[in-house]
DNA sequence: CACTTGACCTGTCCGC
DNA sequence: TGCGGACAGGTCAAGT
């Protein structure tokens, strides 16, 4: 589910409730979704104040006054949801994939505040939490690609880092994380219709101009999602239980056989890269 | 070696 | 309505 900009969504608000609260409790009740003994969790993160909430690529980022940094990522089903103390916490919208409510049968671990609880639910058990020292988190961090959401993000950035793909189909490029962060299934497929690139152009096929396209595609589609606070089709939901409305706005994903939004024909579907792919056979060659 | 596939885990949806 | 199989947004180890 999350990609970059429901992982930056979540990100914004965590960081307004958090920065400043002291850690107070962890409850876990699946040790497996730890990616470190329980008794670091403890030492470092128990009782330490959470300074900042940071993201690099689809990893939240929680700089804690304990020396060490918690990583987490959601994978493909995820939540982090925040409920104050004070104050009555409701759903927005109808409930998503039987998540209506929090604590629940999902939520494998919990992080309380003075203030109120961090909740981390995750049906399909994929996501994680880490602790990393202060001193690892660059090594930690830099295989990933460029940011595309920074204003240092130019297409020279993309094009040099394709450079070593260029026997990849575009899509395949495109997800893999060293070669530009927080791109997934949903926001791929969504760049390539925009910047009208099919999706099994090979890396070495592309010239500057499609490659400049490509770079503007990517940053309009995840600014169009960010501002939509992302996409909800399944279980996602932001950290105040809310939907994303991104759906609505949607070029191709999960779009099969209707209508293209510039010329009217049937969006496609095919297996690439091992993902479910929609493009517009026509717009996009 | 570069690239593709399967595994992780659970739920949902579709066709018979 | 029940049941089996395909599929689901991410990532990485194992296999070709």
């Amino acid at each position: 589910m999350p990609e970059l900009p429901e992982v930056e969504t979540i990100r914004r608000d965590l960081a307004s409730v958090l920065k400043g609260q002291r850690i107070s409790d962890l409850i876990v009740k699946q040790s497996t979704l730890l990616h470190n003994p329980l008794a670091l969790f403890r030492r470092y993160l128990v009782g330490a104040k959470i300074l900042s909430v940071k993201r690099r690529a689809k990893l939240l980022l929680f700089e804690l006054s304990s020396g060490y940094w918690l990583v987490v990522h959601l994978k493909m089903t995820g939540q982090l949801v925040w409920r104050p103390k004070r104050g009555r916490w409701r759903v927005g919208g109808h409930p998503i994939g039987g998540v209506s409510e929090v604590p629940n049968k999902y939520t494998y671990i919990t992080l309380k505040t003075p203030h109120g609880s961090l909740y981390f639910n995750d049906v399909r058990k994929f996501g994680y939490w880490q602790l990393i020292p202060k001193s690892n988190l660059s090594h930690y961090l830099q295989a990933y690609g460029p940011e595309p959401l920074s204003v240092k993000f130019k297409w020279r950035n993309l094009a040099e880092r394709l450079l070593s793909h260029k026997r990849l189909t575009i899509k395949a490029a495109l997800l893999n994380q060293t070669v530009v962060a927080g791109l997934g299934n949903i926001y791929t497929d969504e760049s390539l219709f925009v910047a009208r690139l099919n999706p099994k152009r090979l890396v070495a096929s592309l010239k500057p101009v499609e490659l400049k396209r490509l770079c503007r595609a990517i940053v309009m589609v995840l600014k169009k999602a960010l501002s939509a606070r992302g996409t909800s089709f399944n279980t996602y939901v932001d950290s105040l239980g809310q939907r994303g409305h991104y759906w609505q706005q949607r070029f191709v994903y999960g779009r099969r056989g209707e209508l293209c939004r510039r010329c009217q024909r049937p969006i496609k579907k095919m297996i690439l890269a091992g993902r479910g792919t929609h493009y517009c056979a026509f717009c996009q060659s």
